[in-house]
DNA sequence: TTACATGCAAAGCTTTTGCACGCAG
DNA sequence: CTGCGTGCAAAAGCTTTGCATGTAA
């Protein structure tokens, strides 16, 4: 698992210990590598420990990001999501908002956007965070029947 | 008021009323033209009326964004902001992530995204849920002291 | 022994829903 | 009379917090 070690040397700074219930929600979010629920992750952590609390869940991800090891997102439905930010290269998301598909895109693709942001405004994107919603192009072909 | 007739139109249609708490939530969303909480148009419907309920609120809102005129967007803080849609021409959004500050960008500056979205991936943007974390001058300038 | 970590339960927040009453057409 | 609109109260999510117990250094 290549954030692990990441996770606990910065775990070892604070004085704090990976435990299982910490490893197991890593090892939840590296297995979906997506954008999951606090739900989502302590479905599949109790799928193996049957006796993990979802506020031991919430407390990890807290954790995480602050670590930025992983980042969450709100896609706005009312239930945050969370991703490891970890070496899978910058990305970004496109968001259908009637079928609820996300798309990927990369980095090249909106570089010359935060190009302009950052000269004109001094503004730092967060990649992780960006998210564009809209119609995707099946939704656009079926709503305009 | 120069989405009232709209909204008015739009409830005959379908057999519903104006009414004054409709009309107050309609009045509040155009006074802060900006992006406000249910919570914030609760207050200051209070002002007015002290006697509107804000289930009310949530329930005008939900109307409005039927009628397309208002859209919610999810800052990621857990509460949701509304904003009028009306005629003030397309606008993105930047936010600080640190200060909370909201700056505004407008459609030529991210016309060339939006048209690479749409050619690559058939994908349309909705403007007015877009919204670009991140950083601001000031944040990072203090940030990297 | 000392501080960290956990499960459990309860509280907090925003938002939604059920219901009976009031009112307009 | 019929059905829309409201306030009130309660419920319903998701997330956070308090607390006593357990455990590792």
């Amino acid at each position: 698992m290549c954030c692990e070690s990441a996770f606990l040397k910065q775990l070892h700074d604070r004085g704090l210990r990976l435990t299982p219930q910490r490893e197991m929600v890593l090892g939840a979010l590296h297995e979906t590598q997506g954008h999951v629920t606090a739900e989502d992750i302590y479905a599949r952590v109790q799928h193996l420990s049957s006796c993990v609390d979802i506020s031991t869940v919430y407390r990890t991800l807290e954790l995480l990001q602050e670590f930025d090891l992983v980042t969450s997102l709100d896609l706005g439905d009312g239930q945050r999501r969370y991703e490891l930010v970890g070496g899978h290269g910058a990305h970004y998301h496109l968001l259908c908002r009637s079928c609820g598909k996300l798309l990927r895109l990369e980095q090249g693709e909106i570089q010359p956007l935060l190009d302009h942001l950052r000269q004109s405004y001094g503004f730092e994107t967060e990649a992780s965070h960006l998210m564009i919603p809209g119609l995707c192009r099946e939704c656009r072909a079926r709503l305009s029947n």
